[in-house]
DNA sequence: GGATATAGTGCTCAAATGAGCGATCCGCAC
DNA sequence: GTGCGGATCGCTCATTTGAGCACTATATCC
C-alpha cells in the first residue's frame, strides 16, 4: 500500500468517525465514489487504523456471579467487569459493593466495617443509604487518614444519616496486656459490645501469598514473618486464615483490637469485597473458612476461583 | 444512572460496534425501540463507554513539511505523524525515510549511510530500490550486530541489488596514529575514497543535550565529558556540532574513521533522519550547520523546530 | 388543582448505507 | 493476439438510519 492510500484511509476515517461526516460527503471531498469510501473505511477497521473499544468496566456479569456463589457456597455473589491496574480494579469493585449496599441495606440495620483500600474505594462511592448504624470492626492502622478505618466508617455513616461508632485505638499493640487495657476503654468497649448487634459486615480480603494486604504492609517485619510461618495465607478483619480455610488462633490475635471469628460467624450477613487475580487464592481460603455469606468481586478473581476446587462446607443459611 | 441502564448501554454498544448488528436487531434483542437503541449508542459515545480512535501514525503532514523546509533552509522535508514512545517514533520516521528513498533514488547513485537506531529502523523497512551502490560513512560501533552500521549498509544494498561497501573498522580508536593506520588499510581506504562519489547521504542526528545519541552512549565517559565541555550539542555521522551549527574541529575527530564535514558538504543530497521532541535542539543545530539538504522527521520535532528562530544560512542549491 | 417545564418516547419521511452483481481493468500464460 | 483469474469499481435495490416532530409521563411551581 502506498503512502497516499494510507493518508486517504486516515483522512476518511477521521471524517467519518471523528467528524461524523456521511460517506457521501467524504466521497465528495475526496473525489471518489461513496462505495470506495465504504471500502476504505472497511479497510481502515481491518488494518487497525480505526479501533473501536467498548469499555465495559463496571458491568455486572450475572452468569459468572451465580457460578461463583454456588462454587464458594455463598448466598450471593456480585461480579463486575474491571480493566486496568490494581487501583482501577479496586475502584470498580468498591463501586459495585457500594451499589450492593445501597440496594440491599434496610433501615435500622447495624453495619460493621473492616478496612482496606477496596473499602476506602467503596466508601468513596457510597450512594445515599437508609438510616443504619455503623461500627468499626477493627482498630486503626496506618498514618494515612484518608484510608483509615475511621474514615471509612465516617463516610458510610454520613451517607446513611445514622450513628458512627469508630474505634480510636491501634489495631495491633505490643503486648496482650496493653490490648486488654484498651479493650476496657469505655469508647472501645462500647464498639466491641456492638459487634453482637451487627447485621451486615463488610470485609476486605488481604492476601499473604502473594502479599496484597494493607495489614501485612503495616505489620512489623518480624510479626509478618512469624505469622507467615504459622501458615497465614489470608486475612479478613485481622482474622488470620490458612490455606484450607482454617482460622488460625495465634498469640498475635490477643494483641489486636478487632472482631473475633466466633463473633463474625454469628453475624447474619457477611460480605467480602475483593478484586484482582492476586487475591484469588486468599479469597478462596476465606470462602473455605465459612465466615462469608456474600462476595463482591471482579471477573478475573471470579474466573480464577472457578478454576479451584469448590467449597463444600457451606455456611448455614441465615 | 442505574447499573441496569449501564449494562444495557454496554450490551448495545458491544452488539453494534463489535458484532456489527443493526440497530433494529439490537432493539429486538433488548426489547426496546430502535430509536431507544440509537439514543443508547449516542450516550455510549458521549459517556466514553465507546471510544473510537483513528491511528494516524505514519501519515504525512505536507503543510508542516513545507514550513519546516522553509524554516530550516532545506530543499525538502518530510513530516509524519507518530505516536507512542521513542521506539515507535523511530519506527515511523524510519519507515518514512525508507519510503522517501524508495521514491526518489535513481539507478546508479552512490548512497552513503551513517548509522543509529533510526537508520536501523529505516533499513528494516526499506522497500525495493533501484540499483545503487552503498557505502558506509563511519566506522563500526557497539556489540549489537543488529544495530551496527555494517548491518544497515548490508540491508540497504540487499534491497537495491547494488554493491555494499562496509567499513570493518572501529569508529573511534585510542590515538590518531592507529586511526591513520586503519585508514590506510586497503578495504577502509576504498570506502573512504568512495565518499567523494556519494550522491545521497543518509544521516541520523545524535543529541548531546538531552543525551539521545548512540555515539554518546558508546563513547568512554571521559571522551564524552571532554567533548561536551568543548560545546558539542549534536552530531551527524560523527561530525560534532555546536549549538550555533558550527562544526567543531576537535582532536577527537583525528581518532575517528568517518566522513569529514568538508566531504559531506560536497555531497549533492544529504538527508537527516530524526524524530522526537528530545532531538529538536540537536536537529536545529545540525540544520544551522548547513550540512543538510533534506530532513525526515515527525510532527513533534517539526513543531518544536518551528518554535525556534529560523535558519538563515541556507545550503547552496545543488 | 391546574399550568408549565422537562425529559423521554416513538412516529414519518427522507437520506444514508449495505449486499450483491455485472462491467472493467490488469497481469500473465499460452 | 487470446483467454483466464483476480482485483477493483460503481450500479440497483432493499434495508438501515437520522432529523425533526408530536405525544406522554413526571416533576415543579403557583
Amino acid at each position: 500500500m502506498t503512502a497516499d492510500e494510507h493518508a486517504m484511509l486516515v483522512r476518511a476515517a477521521r471524517m467519518y468517525y471523528v467528524d461524523d461526516a456521511s460517506k457521501v460527503e467524504i466521497a465528495e471531498t475526496l473525489g471518489v465514489s461513496r462505495f470506495k469510501v465504504a471500502r476504505l473505511l472497511e479497510q481502515a477497521r481491518e488494518r487497525g487504523v480505526v479501533t473501536i473499544t467498548v469499555h465495559d468496566a463496571g458491568t455486572l456479569v450475572p452468569e459468572l456471579a451465580a457460578s461463583v456463589a454456588t462454587h464458594l457456597g455463598l448466598r450471593r455473589a456480585v461480579v463486575v467487569e474491571a480493566a486496568g491496574g490494581e487501583a482501577d480494579v479496586r475502584t470498580e469493585v468498591g463501586l459495585a459493593a457500594a451499589h450492593l449496599l445501597g440496594e440491599t441495606l434496610h433501615e435500622g440495620e447495624v453495619v460493621g466495617l473492616a478496612w482496606g483500600r477496596t473499602l476506602t474505594a467503596m466508601s468513596a462511592a457510597m450512594p445515599p443509604l437508609p438510616r443504619v448504624d455503623v461500627v468499626q470492626l477493627t482498630g486503626a492502622v496506618g498514618a494515612d487518614l484518608d484510608e483509615s478505618p475511621v474514615e471509612v466508617v465516617r463516610r458510610v455513616a454520613l451517607r446513611s444519616g445514622g450513628s458512627a461508632r469508630p474505634i480510636f485505638a491501634p489495631l495491633v499493640v505490643d503486648d496482650p496486656r496493653t490490648a486488654d487495657a484498651l479493650r476496657r476503654q469505655p469508647d472501645v468497649a462500647a464498639a466491641l459490645r456492638m459487634f453482637d448487634d451487627v447485621t451486615t459486615a463488610i470485609l476486605a480480603v488481604g492476601s499473604w501469598d502473594p502479599p496484597v494486604s494493607q495489614l501485612l504492609d503495616a505489620l512489623p517485619p518480624g510479626d509478618a514473618a512469624a505469622l507467615r510461618e504459622e501458615g497465614v495465607r489470608a486475612e479478613v478483619a485481622t482474622i488470620l486464615i490458612g490455606d484450607g480455610g482454617e482460622v488460625l488462633a495465634t498469640q498475635f490475635a490477643r494483641r489486636c483490637i478487632t472482631i473475633r471469628a466466633d463473633q463474625l460467624r454469628r453475624i447474619p450477613r457477611v460480605i467480602a469485597v475483593a478484586g484482582g487475580l492476586a487475591k484469588a487464592k486468599a479469597t478462596m481460603a476465606v470462602a473455605r473458612s465459612g465466615l462469608l455469606t456474600e462476595l463482591v468481586t471482579d471477573r478475573s478473581l471470579a474466573e480464577a476461583v472457578l478454576e479451584m476446587p469448590p467449597v463444600t462446607t457451606a455456611r448455614p443459611e441465615a
